[in-house]
DNA sequence: TGTTAGCACTCTTTGTCCCCGAGTGCTAAT
DNA sequence: ATTAGCACTCGGGGACAAAGAGTGCTAACA
């Protein structure tokens, strides 16, 4: 595919193309001839403009928004600038300078470095940054407590390696006493502390089931209780930061599209999909790419984070398929390895 | 104040004024002198409806929107209605139905209840709603935790008498063992289980600080560690339903004020200020009484829950100043006594 | 004296026409 | 191969008129 697209595009459209790109990046306007022909890059006039226009368009790079109005990039066109024209943009001062502060202060808590990178990618880019946390799904069991709070409720709590902590209450049979629960705790503790969560349930039914039987009565209520309360969140968790930005992008001045989009990303379920589905580096999705209606007019670029070789989760820029694709790579790569960083100083140990 | 307007305002007065409002509310049209003698209820002329508008309006209940507009209620106006015309609706079969279903289910969680019970409010008005959650503030320690997830850092999990669950990790001072930790757990647990959160800090600088240094070394460091993870959420959660609703709002075709509601809406501060400093009972606050730019065409009616004599945190219903006042007063009062009612149930023994 | 019919007036909305500007495609000249 | 030139197209904006909804006021009526 490469070698075809590399013979049908001369230099000059190909210098053509990326200037319309970036001009329409920048201004939201259809390109015309005549602006094309005043650019500093360009020195032929703007009938020959308008003769190799004609052509990128017949090759589906290009589209006019009417018959006689300047041209923008089609969907195509943005996967062609994304793959073969990008260059790679060094981030200013300033840039740089924000992302370090996120791990300015010494925070152990990682559900807060994520968010404020979340925050902290939305101010820089005025696009809507997403963060897929850290999967708890292939965390270690470290702790399981349970706390009674009167004599029909209790409260268990498990915290995992990473630090997460997940707690939930369940109703206590009756007539079990402090001595009983320390008992069931101890047991608990003792088979599966260090095992991962996804196997909790499987080897609290296999290996612990049998041995409560022989501590407390009421037993198979009780393990149901705990079973229910170990069961593993089925979406990690999202963090958002700037969800009204794109309100301010010109393409989103009709109700019906910021309803569809708002509609999504509060559902939480549909942005889940789209992130969940992308391997590990930086990933672009354009347009339709993201088999999603509410996502016509947008781009998704996701990066992954990670420690050593396992990947965390997923940190990513929602805005119109108009975007800074460049800039945006450029801070995605540059938070995600700092996230990477910082995470596998703070978790080598676990 | 309410005697001045009951002699200023005549019976036919307060009846065209109240199908005006009634219309409004339904249609989103200012209302004229014409739709208004066609209604069922009204038995006189157009031309009579013309004076008494007029009369109206010179008194700030209604206004127009151009010169020769219909009418639509003032902020003023609004205020008379819900003060003095609204009717208490029966809630039909259906609502009662839906509402039920947030208690259907067995629950423990609390913070499930209220989730909920935010949606099935935001699904039957078609407006958001905003719960503020149960305030922690005057729990009561349950019970302190420290669980140790390597050297150097540990998990401080804090659990209350409702069953709320704080946690924070933080650093563990170097040349501690497990002994020590169980040490300074249990003399926790000894000196500030059954104490209000809020006393927390003053306590432990104050009783625990001497015990500790009898025991461990490099106790202040631990100590500030704990009294920061003991230090109260700042805020009590907000739970949201419907964010996007307001979209369908006619009278939020507009971006910008879009954008500024949803801003005030993302940021939860706003909205914190506008929630907590409500009385016991039935809240409104209409269009500019929120003192609050972003909400000049929208009203808020709150409503709390509370278990016996305790109020425990509010439940409300953001939408246009054009709100179905009535049904929304209705469906607070109802939702809010059986979330009172299941909360005291549930939380009763504590 | 309170009510109402009637009328002149106002303002918004909608549609039409027209023109301007920006841009295109094509042709012919360079 | 490139470009100047020209006819053509389309969207946007302004001017204008007509229609529709509503008002205020006056005069007549019960």
């Amino acid at each position: 595919m490469l070698t075809e697209v590399i013979t049908v595009l001369t230099d000059r459209q190909l210098l053509i193309f990326q200037v319309i790109v970036d001009d329409f990046i920048q201004t939201a306007q259809p390109v015309g001839s005549r602006t094309l022909s005043k650019k500093e890059k360009i020195s032929f006039s703007s009938a020959t403009i308008r003769n190799e226009m004609a052509d990128l368009e017949e090759l589906g790079f290009i589209e006019k928004t009417h018959t006689s109005s300047g041209r923008i990039p089609s969907e195509k066109g943005y996967r062609y600038y994304v793959d073969h024209l990008l260059s790679p943009q060094k981030l200013n001062q300033h840039d740089i300078h924000k992302v370090q502060s996120i791990f300015a202060e010494r925070i152990y808590e990682l559900e807060k470095i994520v968010q404020k990178s979340a925050k902290i990618l939305s101010e820089l880019t005025n696009y809507t940054s997403i963060v897929l946390g850290p999967a708890v799904r292939d965390n270690k069991l470290k702790r399981i407590q349970i706390v009674p709070l009167n004599k029909e409720t209790a409260i268990a709590i498990i915290i995992t390696d990473t630090g997460h902590v997940e707690n939930r209450m369940f109703h206590l049979p009756e007539n079990i006493d402090a001595g009983d629960l320390e008992k069931v705790v101890n047991i608990l503790n003792d088979r599966l502390a260090g095992a991962p969560l996804e196997s909790l349930n499987n080897k609290l039914y296999k290996e612990v089931a049998v041995l409560l039987r022989h501590h407390i009565n009421n037993y198979d209520l009780m393990l149901n209780s705990i079973a229910d309360t170990i069961k593993i969140p089925a979406y990690d968790k999202l963090f958002f930061g700037g969800k009204t930005n794109m309100l301010s992008q010109p393409e989103f001045h009709d109700i019906e599209k910021v309803k569809n989009l708002m509609n999504m990303i509060e559902q939480e379920k549909g942005i889940y999909d789209l992130l969940s589905k992308n391997k590990s580096g930086i990933n672009i999705k354009i347009g339709r790419e993201n088999n999603n209606s509410a996502m016509e007019n947008c781009s998704l670029i996701t990066a992954s984070y990670s420690i050593g070789t396992e990947q965390l989760g997923t940190i990513a820029i929602l805005g119109p398929t108009r975007m800074e694709y460049s800039r945006v790579i450029s801070l995605l790569n540059y938070i995600s390895a700092d996230l990477s960083a910082v995470l596998s100083k703070l978790y080598q140990n676990r």
